[in-house]
DNA sequence: TCGTGGGCATGACATCTGTCATACGACAGT
DNA sequence: ACTGTCGTATGACAGATGTCATGCCCACGA
């Protein structure tokens, strides 16, 4: 209880990052020993600096907050997680927790909840924001297969479905079934719509 | 000089805003006297607290950053304007600076460059990074037409011709005619590709 | 072992999208 | 006065997209 609770701070945004820090730093029983940008930089850091609690962004390069979440939670189980999130879509929350995440915070919540998130995992409380949980649990599942996602995830930078068919080896024909299905199981119009629903929601 | 430099700092998140505080908060010299969260309390809040510099996001509900600079340029020139962004995106510098701004930050810059943009203003430099300055010099301006980006803006969200026909008050053709024009201004196969890059280049 | 669901494919059809030619009025610059 | 550009519109056409029926193979749970 006495010594200092060591955190590993990773997000990309240098400015954001070190700003976290600082105001981590305000706080005289937690102490940021190791920042990374990166997400496949998490683990190693981890381990070399003996952390008490991770704090990671989800919106990250080389691999995703949620990813590295997963990694370390297999890895260095003693460890707690802390997810952080510019977007608060329930399908994030969803897989943070389902990656072994011990609080799920977004960026928009008070700086105060921070610092507080960080004490609380360590004493083994779980820490997310009620009106999230509960619109995880609302909507149900991702209702898209593997397939689907995959197709969608291609489709959304408006490329065609000749060239998705090539991407991914299917027949045209076939991403058009996927896209279709996606599009009746989101109870949209079209693939724009449905790309943009399930980002929003957190299934893409 | 040895009075503490006054700044208004605008920010939407407030996890982010308070701990860009923090770190501003560091240096002796610097003061933020007031925080908002949205573009249109800008204004107000720069006129009650008598500020030196304001530090504005770009993505803010009410107004964007650049709206609010332009606004704070004409109605309270004296006050010095920091653009701050996550997007380098060369549109948005081109437009910060019409808009009257002194420095343009992105916010994967190092953290040191937000105190030091913050004086080197107030000593009427501008603070702008040389590779974006290049980029928004070389691609040139925006080609769309108002009209164009308008229908581009409205098509963005995956709705269809004749919703964006309703929601213009045009023809249901001339809708499609200038999404074609705006398809082949940006050399690109299909409106969502064309809503792709125009967002990357800050034009949407 | 049977049924179900996922992954994959084809063909046919209707609709949406993108292109092009063409046109007219307004307005700015030469 | 002439030209160019923008906003607006139409009609025709080709190609892309979305839907539906149908079929095959495979794995998994009842």
């Amino acid at each position: 209880m006495s010594h200092t609770i060591k955190v590993l701070l990773a997000e990309d945004q240098s400015m954001v990052r070190e700003a976290l820090a600082a105001l981590l730093g305000l706080e005289d029983d937690i102490e940021v020993v190791v920042q990374v940008a990166r997400g496949d930089e998490v683990l190693a850091a981890a381990r070399a600096h003996d952390v008490d609690v991770a704090l990671l962004d989800i919106e990250m390069p080389g691999a995703t907050g949620i990813e590295a979440a997963a990694l370390l939670h297999r890895e260095l189980p003693r460890v707690k997680l802390v997810v952080l999130t510019t977007f608060g879509r329930p399908g994030y929350l969803r897989s943070a927790m389902e990656s072994g995440a011990d609080a799920f915070l977004v960026k928009d919540a008070p700086a105060a909840q921070l610092a507080e998130a960080v004490r609380k995992v360590l004493a083994g409380e779980r820490v997310i924001d009620p009106t999230l949980a509960a619109a995880a649990l609302a909507e149900g599942a991702n209702p898209l297969t593997d397939r689907e996602r995959e197709v969608l995830r291609a489709a959304a930078d408006g490329s065609t479905n000749a060239e998705l068919a090539k991407l991914l080896h299917l027949s045209q024909g076939t991403v058009r079934n996927y896209l279709s299905t996606a599009i009746q199981k989101l109870a949209v119009r079209n693939r724009a719509e449905a790309v943009r629903t399930a980002r929003e929601k957190g299934w893409l």
